[in-house]
DNA sequence: CTATATTCCTACTATCTCGATAGGAATACG
DNA sequence: CGTATTCCTATCGAGATAGTAGGAATATAG
């Protein structure tokens, strides 16, 4: 139940990475990695990667540079990469059910007791999500 | 992101309904209700909530009687049921991913720092449905 | 200018899960 | 006996998921 999808997982085991990376001293050196090379360190699929950090780029979580010598770094300090933002940019918002946001998925409709209920653990997840860090993930 | 099956969804508006019935003076009478009677109130397909009861029974959540005449209640009081036990009950234990319980989905083995993040989400997401019982859900 | 390394884009496929349906066997009541 | 109900097993279609394939665009180095 609730199973997270591997691509959600291995987003962030890549950007874990990325963090990791950038903790050195310079940080204008050792904090760009291309997506074969955490591939291969994570041992994940080349491929199915490249496609992750895509969208990870597109959301502006990392950013790319690209040709040779190219590869990817954190838009912006670990500290400041909350992990619903990654969670969202790679599956969408927190949605146990459709009718979170209109309520008229069974007939109680407005009154219906278990939306609220639905809604009170989206509160729940988001919480945490927004509680935590990419930074302190990679202090745990 | 998270969404929850319609199995779970249907088997907790089956036990809201159940639960609602049995909320009137006289217990003995009331609280019983055939699979197919839920199913129409609840626009469910009948044959698939009958499904769901049999499971929800042979979990314990719901005691079910036989032959004509027959149908579902209730185990026990809607304040003794918790939302964790229906949720598990129905899609088994709450597992984001699949090293919750052993830490060798990935290389870092047992230093996985995602692999804490995840076990924390499950506590988040445990906690909420552990304090909400079915009464709370039919008084929210 | 060329070779190379990388991101980026589009399409495809195999496998699995989910939601639902079908048919009937077992059981209980009157 | 007839009927209403739970219970069991099998099946099916649609959609999501995980991964693959091939190559276009872009940047660097020499
Ligand atoms: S409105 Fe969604 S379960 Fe009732
Ligand atoms: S052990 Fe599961 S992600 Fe590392």
């Amino acid at each position: 139940m609730f199973s997270v999808p591997t691509r959600t997982q291995y987003g962030i085991r890549a950007l874990v990475h990325l963090a990791r990376a950038g903790e050195a001293a310079d940080p204008a050196i050792a904090d760009l990695a291309t997506s074969a090379a955490i591939a291969k360190a994570e041992s994940i699929s080349p491929k199915y990667l490249e496609g992750i950090m895509t969208q990870l780029k597109s959301k502006g979580i990392v950013i790319a540079e690209r040709g040779k010598g190219g590869g990817y770094r954190l838009a912006r300090d670990a500290s400041a990469i909350r992990m619903i933002d990654i969670v969202e940019a790679l599956e969408g918002e927190v949605r146990p059910v459709d009718c979170v946001e209109n309520s008229d998925c069974c007939v109680q409709g407005n009154a219906c007791m278990p939306r609220k209920f639905w809604i009170g653990l989206k509160g729940a997840i988001d919480d945490y999500l927004a509680s935590k860090t990419l930074k302190d993930v990679i202090e745990a």
